[in-house]
DNA sequence: CGTTCATCCTGAGAGC
DNA sequence: TGCTCTCAGGATGAAC
């Protein structure tokens, strides 16, 4: 259930334990795990076999291994996608997707995955050395490439709740329910806002408070790490401790004292303080369908 | 074209 | 104990 802290945090564990390895033997259990990669799972085994991980690397929430001549293998966790670097002795996890060998005969790497949102897949790195299937993704909010004026203007531009826009890896990556919630939060606006209705300075407020909040989520995320053991919930000490709005329904706001109320919205649900982030007017409220009160 | 919706999965926990 | 229902931090293709 990993946002970009806890993505990085993995790939960190990844760079640690991982580059600079050379790849033998990859076993993938089922074809759900390798449905991205277009030329099936056998194609995808025998492309990996013999190579060596130069670098790993990550834009948003797309992790990818970087196995030289432009090439790289491209990791998303999903929602419950997990990589673990384990000795070959340890029992197979029960949701055990993909296990990759390496020459040195030392640890493995092993993808492990209850709802299999997840997945891998083999892609070519474009010049910058990002997947060209994964160019539809905008750099996230802590990469060089961030450019904050020009997604200052695109979000201003779209005719969509601000939540919504958030969400969307095309617009900036890396933001998912969670930090959406807290960066809405911390900038007083209610996700149902209309983002072409927010003023520029609002909207860069917004990013710059997203921007914020995972950092100190990688900061509290990275301590506690493991180096044998790479893990998406690395950063879960966090979510307990820090987090204003996200699943606080009914806890007080730490601003302002009224509860933290629940709502549904994009069919999940959002957080957020009554007081400090009033609904918008009926302009940009939910539109009501009939037919969908119902399901 | 831009925006929104339904859907892919499994398991945990609540309520009955 | 077991059933049904709701919920979960994501991304996509297809529909509107």
């Amino acid at each position: 259930m990993p946002e970009l802290p806890e993505v990085e945090v993995v790939r960190r564990g990844l760079a640690e334990n991982v580059v600079g390895r050379t790849l033998t033997d990859v076993e993938l259990r089922g074809h759900r795990v390798s449905r991205r990669h277009v030329l099936g799972p056998q194609h995808l085994r025998e492309r990996l076999a013999g190579r060596r991980v130069s670098a790993a690397r990550r834009r948003g929430k797309y992790l990818w291994l970087d196995l030289e001549d432009s090439v790289g293998l491209i990791l998303h966790l999903g929602m419950s996608g997990q990589l673990l670097i384990e000795p070959a002795a340890a029992p197979d996890e029960k949701h055990l997707h993909a296990r990759f060998r390496f020459a040195d005969g030392g640890p493995e790497l092993r993808f492990v995955d209850q709802r299999t949102f997840g997945g891998l897949a083999l892609g070519d790195l474009d010049a910058r050395g990002v997947p060209t299937t994964i160019a539809h993704i905008a750099p996230d909010l802590l990469e060089p490439e961030f450019d904050r004026d020009a997604v200052v203007r695109r979000v201003t531009s779209k005719h969509s709740a601000i939540k919504r826009v958030l969400l969307d890896q095309s617009v900036v990556s890396g933001i998912g329910n969670i930090y959406a919630d807290e960066a809405l939060w911390r900038s007083r606006v209610h996700g149902e806002r209309l983002a072409s209705r927010l003023s520029r300075p609002r909207v860069a407020a917004i990013l710059d408070h997203a921007a914020d909040v995972m950092r100190e989520a990688l900061d509290q995320g990275g301590t506690s790490f493991d180096a044998l053991y790479v893990n998406v919930n690395g950063a879960s000490g966090y979510f307990d401790r820090s987090l204003a709005a996200y699943g606080q329904e009914g806890r007080p706001c730490p601003r302002c004292g009224t509860p933290i109320r629940r709502e549904r919205f994009m069919n999940r649900s959002s957080f957020s303080c009554p007081r400090c982030q009033p609904r918008p007017r009926a302009v940009a409220g939910p539109r009501v369908l009939p037919s969908s009160a119902r399901r």
